[in-house]
DNA sequence: AAAGTTTATCATATCAACATGATGTTCGCC
DNA sequence: GGCGAACATCATGTTGATATGATAAACTTT
């Protein structure tokens, strides 16, 4: 149930970039590492999020991913968009016909609760996420991995493992 | 996103099943057709139902499938149980870590909104489905194909499609 | 006991998500 | 311009959910 594992993967790397950003663009290796995934994978996964329009990638030295907009204005909808679909509706009998006019028994409870999902998923900021927050915020980004790097080149290769 | 193909099936399954109840056993073909599901495969689900203790199942002729409690004690987290997680925890990042003591960022906004969906499967009884519902109630019963059945013996293989 | 109906199960096929490794492309820097 | 760093992409592999077809086992009726 709920997210897929790209989609979870997504968000994390979101949230990374988000918190690197004053560093300059973060690298997929760094994010690979705090993700505990392979890169390349994980490159694809940015690269969908690029052209869905939530980062910027350069290439090169100094390369690497940022968002395309102020945090505040990333929603976690758009992240997840590309991996899955967000606002769509969804029936629990799996029917297509499935809709408020032609309701199955479980429609009306149903959107009742899932209404609000949506709703988290759309109205939640990458902002306020980072800073938002007031317990558990240095632990949290503790735990989530914020990316403190940089003495940036560092040795190639040195995984932290 | 949200429940599995086969979960679906087992729900909409044990509706068809609950509905028909009157009677008697509800033969796997007859739900195959009214799901519109392949029939070995649905059996294989409903079998997995038996397993959980939620349906009886009895071969031969007059056989068939019924709910092994009336239908106000059946909930569908134990519908959904055998095929995806309920109340598991799940941390939006796929952080195994991740718990009320050791949140992620996300942890607790996404837990407020998803308790409430945990506590719909395991508050929402098969009979509430049924009958409850005032509204909607001959329409929707209609929509998800209520075994109306039922003339047994009918001609084998006569499909309504 | 034989025939017919129904569930149970096994072997296998298909497809999409997930993953890996090799190679291409673009960029900054000397 | 040439080198190396970084993203981009391609070919391929692995795995699990979904599905199919054949066969076995259990039961009812006669």
């Amino acid at each position: 149930m709920w997210l897929s594992s790209t989609a979870q993967q997504a968000i994390h790397a979101v949230l990374c970039i988000a918190s690197g950003a004053d560093h300059g663009p973060v690298r997929v290796d760094e994010i690979a590492v705090v993700l505990g995934c392979p890169r390349n994978y994980l490159s694809k996964t940015l690269h969908a999020l690029v052209r869905a329009g939530v980062l910027r990638s350069e290439r090169g030295p100094k390369g690497g991913f940022q968002l395309s907009a102020p945090p505040e204005r990333v929603m976690l909808a758009q992240v997840i968009a590309p991996f899955e679909p967000v606002g769509e509706r969804r029936c629990l009998l799996g029917r297509p016909q499935c809709s408020d006019k032609r309701p199955c028994m479980l429609h009306e409870r149903w959107s009742r609760v899932a209404a609000p999902v949506d709703a988290f998923f759309t109205k939640t900021s990458v902002a306020s996420l980072l800073d938002g927050n007031p317990r558990a915020s240095d632990a949290a980004r503790e735990a989530i991995g914020a990316v403190r790097l940089s003495p940036r080149r560092k040795p190639y290769g040195s995984v932290a493992r």
